[in-house]
DNA sequence: CGCTTACTTGACATTCTTCAACCGCAGTGG
DNA sequence: CCACTGCGGTTGAAGAATGTCAAGTAAGCG
């Protein structure tokens, strides 16, 4: 393994089907590998926040699945400055290339208690080869990883700190409600808003205010680790947000 | 000659193998692939800056090739900002995706004058099934992309405008040498300030100031369409830029 | 009960944006 | 030939958004 990242996890809860799901709302799964995507969940490691999975540099040998819990790729500068560049949630899988790639550009770290499962290089091969729909269910998520890291790119770019972070709940929203995580009332966030903060590109001070902000204006209210939804309309349009990146259209097989 | 900035190419200078040489630097291919993908070069399309190859929600329906000239991604928000989420050099494929995805997530439009070849998706998909070299470069290019916007999520998230600035213009140093448009001194970079700066995420007059300052600095000299470096050093230092990131190491078939 | 960690708040400094004007050059049409 | 126009770039001044510093509160845990 990686990185001891042996911490007290106190319970983290078992969300066994996250994975299923997931890789169920892409693509369609035979019986087969249903059973196999549940028996992949079956032994997962317990991780506690802060403790790194990967590190920029290394060779992932493989790919770790996040069952519970939340987690992250991070990129971290010299001078000790650091930036989220990804979360990895319940379902989500980091990372699908560690079939191919020997040497990470990003090191990778869980948030909070957390539970993953390790699945090493050579089974992922055997498994996306044996398995077209778990391959096909890896692709697609792969591809709306791809379209987030372009969403959030432009976000950082483009939109106020308020705009940005209304934009981060909303996507936050539609990924835990894919894996059955959140109503849409609100759902669980396990992230400090130190690493909140992180992520959006802006200081701790500055994400506090704008979280008040946020409150204020009855958009959401983030208080412990559990967002409220205050109102969903006002806050996609604080966020002018579209859930089509999130929601990939495949070409079949045979389509021109 | 590469640094030469004599005027602005109105004439894309025909730069035929810049796919063969990208693909080239990532993967061993065969006289037989080479040979197509030389055919592939052989009929482009002259489009002049502005136009767009691809709009967000569009199928794709294949792969652009930009063989001269410059072009990129972009995110459009509805009040009318833009963003320029990754860049599309001579040798780079956007979107080899094109082969799976029906929908995409981002614009493409061409930054200044270019020559570019399409790639239909069924030929594309061809392509890849029967010739191993081709499929492997276009893997691993793809890769190099995602890291790219991953890193690119990163300077936005924590360096100044200055840093941010050091660190496009070394990846762009590094991006055009692989295809041969580049020596250590500098090279042409057909690409305006507006856009540069929708890149970066500042305003056109910070950039402004910003140039200025890396040239006051002595580090970097854009002027025209032409960008030199006077100090490769100082440069890579404001940038604290490392290019292992452009150069990804993969793993064997056999690799455990 | 005292430690640590996450969060909160206020005051101030800085970075960056906005607005507005201006320059220079290339193309265009009289 | 020359005026006109448009685009890309440059500059100054004022103000908004955000960062930094510093201190303090609240909750969890040994």
């Amino acid at each position: 393994m990686t990185a001891g990242g042996i911490c007290p996890s106190p319970e983290p809860r078992p969300e066994p089907d996250a994975l299923l799901r997931r890789l169920a709302s892409h693509a369609d799964l035979t019986e087969a590998e249903i059973g196999i995507l549940s028996r992949l969940s079956a032994a997962p490691r317990a991780v506690g926040p802060r403790s790194d999975l990967l590190r920029e540099g290394e060779d992932p040998g493989g790919a770790y699945v996040i069952l519970s819990g939340a987690a992250c790729r991070y990129k971290q500068r010299p001078a000790g400055g650091r930036h989220i560049v990804s979360y990895l949630l319940p379902g989500d899988v980091c990372d699908a290339d560690g079939a191919l790639l020997r040497r990470a550009d990003f090191s990778a770290a869980a948030l909070a208690h957390s539970s993953v499962a390790f699945i090493p290089r050579p089974l992922l091969r055997e498994l996306t080869a044996v398995h077209d729909g778990i391959a096909q269910g890896l692709r697609a998520a792969k591809l709306v990883e791809e379209a987030i890291l372009r969403m959030w790119l432009a976000n950082l770019g483009c939109r106020s700190a308020l705009e940005r972070t209304a934009h981060l709940f909303c996507e936050l929203l539609e990924r835990f409600q894919v894996v059955g995580l959140a109503t849409g009332a609100g759902f669980d966030l396990p992230i400090t808003q130190v690493d909140l903060s992180l992520t959006l590109g802006m200081s701790t001070v500055h994400l506090n205010r704008t979280l008040h902000e946020l409150r204020r204006q009855g958009a959401a209210d983030l208080r412990g680790r559990s967002l409220r939804v205050l109102d969903r309309e006002r806050l996609t349009a604080i966020a002018e947000f579209d859930p089509s990146y999130l929601r990939p259209r495949l070409a079949g097989r045979d389509a021109s």
